[in-house]
DNA sequence: CAACTTTAAATGTTATAACATATATTTGTG
DNA sequence: CACAAATATATGTTATAACATTTAAAGTTG
């Protein structure tokens, strides 16, 4: 839908500020369908997101630096999130013994028993981009690559 | 930048995915840069958007339901941002006499006056999008709004 | 090796988002 | 016209974001 309708602005400045709105309302169009998704299985998407990162690391163990590094939005706060997520259960967390100002944290298996049920969920989220086609997709992500400079 | 590097992720699902990812990322470096523009004038990117809708309506005055169908994203709290932007002047609100449910809001004088301020500097964050040239960037409008369907 | 600097993580605080609920007004219906 | 339903806005509450500060450990330098 085109974003004119979707705000019910008529004009733009250009197509440069039409396409900072776009990106704005885009994101948040996407977002509020993740969440609503990962909801039901009482995760929220930075928590998600989180576990994500400790997967791909997995069994290595990354520490919070590694983990903010790697978050997409909102880095802050790393430090308590991840304590959500130990206080229920899905990973654990450890002073790395080399350096101790490090911490250890490593997904636990029920962490990763409930990444594995969600990965359905997230197959079906990827679908929802579906109404761009597999060049189309490539590029928006070259484009989107190429504004960031 | 490709999306890679800048999250040190090596490898992404798909292409679907890397877009989710693309998005999400180009978002809080947009937002990011912007917040940094506005701050030292004083007001958030979420009362500047809504100046922006009110100075489009102007003279004409808007209601919270009007304002709130016209942001971009976070919704809520329109009632509370309007309340925080009449503290400081910027608008005025009064209960529509026609139908006592609804509230007229209109940018005043000193809220006209630092939108014209801000302006030269929106210019500004409109070219930070100058990595992509004219037809990219309509590339770009037009495959947000497929996505979204 | 003592003092300083840097780094990593945690914590405190304030503002905002997200969600639910309440209040006030109007509209529609028998 | 009394009363329920709908609508517009405001408000209360809890969680989270954003920012600043603190604590602890390691590295650095004279």
């Amino acid at each position: 839908m085109k974003l004119e309708d979707e705000i019910s602005q008529k004009k733009f400045r250009n197509e440069y500020q039409k396409a900072t709105l776009n990106l704005i309302f885009t994101y948040g169009w996407l977002r509020s369908f993740q969440e609503k998704t990962l909801k039901p299985k009482g995760v929220t998407s930075q928590q998600f997101n989180i576990l994500r990162i400790l997967r791909g690391q997995h069994p290595k163990p990354a520490s919070i630096k590694l983990i903010r590094e790697r978050m997409l939005d909102r880095m802050s706060d790393c430090s308590r999130i991840v304590e959500k997520l130990r206080a229920k259960g899905l990973v654990e967390r450890n002073i790395c013994p080399a350096d101790r100002r490090h911490v250890d944290v490593i997904i636990t298996k029920k962490g990763l028993d409930l990444l594995s049920e969600l990965d359905p969920v997230i197959e079906e989220a990827d679908k929802f981009l579906s109404n761009l086609n597999d060049k189309e997709i490539k590029q928006l992500n070259q484009l989107l690559d190429k504004l960031r400079g």
